[in-house]
DNA sequence: TCTTTTTCTGACCGTATGGTCAGGTTCAGG
DNA sequence: CCTGAACCTGACCATACGGTCAGAAAAAGA
């Protein structure tokens, strides 16, 4: 009887038998991807707490008790990107030559672009606004991994694996057309018709590939 | 002597011999402008009518005058960045073959990314967000064009006269590319440890086309 | 069980923002 | 010179936002 009562809340129990860490990880990872798609959605000024908290699940004074402040969260949401943008740099290292690494490096990136669309975008507007969050990121981590694979692509160049191009703008036209599908998506889905298959991801891949494969004198594996 | 007395302001005539309409649209441009370099800067969501109008050297109520609301400023700011836009798609036009169509096309793209980068961000950003506001134009206006210009490569392919590719996919390849130095022109100049020179520009046209017109089998002109 | 520490949250606050408006100023037409 | 329309703006308002906090609730430790 007294259940049946409208005023008694069903007192939800979110973590039931977990260990305190494993809650904590639990909800910051709830909010982290809860703010990527946020901040995504609706840029950094766009975005609320409140929205954040809601997706989550969580009362917005939740979001402050784990992260002080909206900057400190976003800043989370970027560095997280960050890493895991870098990770597919390790597909253009130890190739024998632009073929195989490059190739690998596209197939890499393009993954992520279907995989992360909206870290991409949070990743893409931060740059665009100017990088207030992650300048020094861009002058020192970026700066020499740029610098690295530059020096491996005039490497080959020199050895004649590939044609001469300015390897910064090779890498440039890299990372713009496979964050292409990422950023510009909903672009591509519009003038597609509707959301891309997993053979119309396939065709995006083996495109580009061939293009910029054949775009720097190599012979694309097909 | 009562010119003299501080509390004297010195009415500053913005538009001294001008007739309504030339005031009307010198002030409309004024905020227009102002409106895209900190829309593109900011966000939507960041963007405040009070940072518009200090720009513009408006009082803020004199922008509701001419611009209803916010949202309507930003359509403004956003249709004309579209037009600009698809005056560029000409370049594509009238064209023999690839080899002349497609590089003047980078060309032209590659000259508004240096011109007109606030607007390019903005657009970036509108279609980021889920193209809240020119939502009928990609399915209208920027689809038609997409087709005809996907039914002149295929054509192009059939006469011999570039390699097989998915014309779609080598649009996005070339909106990507071009707009890349426009939205990310910040980690650009990070990266390049300052602002592009002339030389830089040029270079930067140079790679791209060789790249890509390499990349779909025709000879770059160079 | 009692105490301490961590976790959680409703209610609240100061500020900044988009937008309004009454009243003033300037200008074109008669 | 007069008048009505267009133009301009300081002051104001309601709202929504990021952030705070006191204190409840739960878990861990003793």
């Amino acid at each position: 009887m007294d259940d049946a009562v409208g005023g008694e809340r069903p007192k939800i129990r979110r973590n039931t038998s977990a260990t305190r860490a494993a809650t904590r990880k639990a909800n910051e990872d709830a909010i982290l991807k809860a703010a990527e798609t946020v901040f995504a959605e609706a840029g950094f000024g766009g975005a609320t707490m409140q929205l954040i908290a809601d997706m989550a699940g969580l009362p917005k004074a939740n979001l402050h008790y784990y992260f002080a402040t909206k900057e400190e969260l976003y800043r989370k949401v970027v560095e997280r990107i960050f890493k895991i943008w870098l990770k597919a740099a390790n597909a253009m290292d130890d190739a024998a030559g632009p073929a195989e690494g490059i190739g690998a490096y596209i197939d890499a990136k393009m993954e992520i672009s279907r995989k992360y669309p909206n870290g991409s975008k949070v990743w893409a507007s931060e740059v665009m606004h100017g990088a207030p969050v992650i300048q020094d990121y861009l002058e020192t981590t970026l700066r020499e991994w740029t610098e690295g694979r530059c020096a491996v692509i005039r490497r080959w160049i020199a050895e004649g694996k590939m044609a001469p191009v300015d390897p910064a703008h090779l890498l440039y036209m890299l990372w713009a057309t496979t964050q292409h599908y990422a950023d510009f998506g909903h672009q591509i889905e519009t003038l597609n018709g509707g959301p891309l298959s997993n053979a119309d991801w396939a065709a995006a891949k083996t495109s580009v590939k061939a293009i910029i494969l054949r775009g720097i004198g190599v012979p694309p594996p097909n």
